[in-house]
DNA sequence: GTGAAAGCGCTAACAT
DNA sequence: ATGTTAGCGCTTTCAC
């Protein structure tokens, strides 16, 4: 295993300059004539040389490399937002370190640990767990749930949907669709964007004259397919006469869909189904489910985006909400 | 537990002895006293310190962190091998950089060189480019797809299924069960996969006197379930008679079986689905899935066991073929 | 068993 | 406009 690299020494010798010019030109920090950048960057070509990132890192106190928390990336909601956020800090010459915490708690904080010995630029947390401690002197972004604590914190950014309109909308059309006995189905953690879906229903509920009924809420560990099932057959089995369920998740409706299939419930004629998120699957089951679409896509843009502007001081604390839409399709 | 960051200087100037020694208390190198041992460990987990892994990294000319290149990352077959791989390699103290080339070849190439520069100690390839040239230097593990020069090299490790036993044990299943033309549907690559598959495929029809019909293979250019839709269509509409089709990969069947509902097509009686790779997926779409299970929760494992092993020199060249089962369900 | 000191490859302050 | 140089925080000889 030889070692070829050149440093920025040999570039230097090999352009004729000293490193500091050579260190100006690849950083584009003046003070260097038009005549010695072309040199320079013709060795550099020529030897296809490299900056060591770990070397500048280490002097700038700073990687380029942003951490990236999140629950389970097998989720195909998450899996599309740490795609795009990668996607776009490849472009601005950032690298991911993807986490998946599996939704332990206690794994993200070793992973925090690792992140910070790696000296990395910043943190985009997504759908992380609500309780955490702010990272000091670290910039980050919370994608999904924002913690207890942004509010006030410097150096964090929070983006999300407005999900208690998202509850309501969902509801709504349930209710539209002329059903009378509305379930709603959950995840069991304290996430403020539960709560908020759960606020949004109750409102509708409310509207329609309706009072809030605690026994028709429904809390699941996970959020996957099983649980879905397993929820909806609770729900089916112990609750009479419902005949409409809001899932907080396309994944969990998913589930709730197999149910009835096995069931041979007929949806939405018997029961109407209703998701949250909108991922690519909601048109690959059948019937296609109804659900409400939240722009994730814009999520990881807008966080890379974020982070970079905050690493590089141009913001501090900001926060954007994104509308959500009611998408029509066919369990409703 | 103050969080202001420490060096090694801090920690022993806290403990009363050189930075030599409390380096060789963390690294375990020896030559220190029980006692000394018991002193910096003792301070180290006061302050919680930990060391900067960019100065570790830049010292040893290497980085703890591990490259994954993957095409992509919302595709749950990659996902589940990237979370095996990324929850592997942080128990044994590395990060992983994930990195999703949306199956472009000249991402696949800015990525590595980004790698490089940060030093990284290994590179995992799960289902690259079959073209690309080897790394020079780094150790790198293949998983799915072999490139064809790693036979030779050293430092490379190749992970993948059975494939051509794949293909042939879904066409013989889909012959078992009376169907007399079988279609097939593969990626649009060179990728020695989707050939070996072919060549189960041929080798069963052989076996059973069909001929191999070139114009019953239909090629894709992207593993999505859009692209097995379009698939399915065109054998359907512009092939007569066929009455068993065997995808190479789950989500490419998963489309079929939207075409068939749409066009009320009964599955298996009047065609017959098999699918490859067992995603959970598969017993989520009605009617559940038949395919070609591969042990791919087994390739994260073994490639993160690999590489690490290749870093410490334990190992040169290796190669794990791992075997691949039929799992019965409800589309044959 | 322990410490002093020389870098790893880079940036930035300070010269010139 | 360009060069010299002092570290960043760590590991690793080489002395003792």
């Amino acid at each position: 295993m030889k070692e070829n690299k050149l440093s920025i020494k040999d570039i230097a010798r090999l352009a004729g300059v000293s490193v500091a010019t050579v260190s100006r030109v690849i950083n584009q920090n003046g003070r260097f004539s038009k005549e010695t950048e072309r040199k320079v960057l013709d060795i550099i070509e020529q030897y296809n040389y490299r900056p060591n990132e770990l070397a500048r890192g280490l002097r700038v106190h700073k990687a380029q490399v942003i951490g990236v928390i999140v629950p389970d990336i097998t989720n195909e909601f998450f899996a599309h937002i740490v795609k795009k956020i990668e996607n776009e800090l490849i472009k601005k010459g950032y690298m991911a370190i993807i986490c998946d915490t599996n939704d332990e708690v206690e794994l993200e904080g070793e992973y925090i640990e690792m992140l910070k010995a790696l000296q990395i630029g910043g943190i985009i947390y997504v759908s992380g767990d609500q309780k955490i401690k702010p990272i000091e002197n670290i910039p980050a972004v919370y994608i999904d749930r924002q913690p207890n604590f942004a509010d006030s914190q410097h150096f964090a950014a929070f983006i999300g949907s407005d999900n208690r309109q998202g509850g309501y909308i969902a509801t709504k059309r349930l209710l539209e669709a002329g059903k009378k006995k509305i379930a709603i189905v959950l995840q069991n953690k304290a996430i403020a964007t539960q709560e908020y879906r759960l606020n949004g229903y109750i409102q509708a509920l409310k509207e329609a004259g309706q009072a809030y009924d605690e026994s028709l809420v429904r809390r699941v560990d996970f959020v996957n397919e099983e649980q879905g099932y397993q929820a909806t057959r609770y729900i089916y089995e112990e609750i009479h006469d419902v005949d409409g369920i809001f899932y907080s998740s396309d994944r969990l409706a998913v589930g709730g869909l197999k149910f009835f299939y096995d069931r041979k419930i007929s949806v939405p004629e018997q029961i109407a189904v209703i998701g949250f998120d909108d991922i690519p699957q909601c048109t690959q089951v059948i019937p296609n489910l109804t659900t409400v679409h939240q722009h994730y896509m814009e999520f990881g843009e807008l966080a890379a985006d974020t982070i970079i502007r905050m690493i590089h001081s141009d913001t501090g604390y900001s926060k954007h909400i994104l509308p959500v839409e009611l998408v029509e399709r066919e369990t409703v």
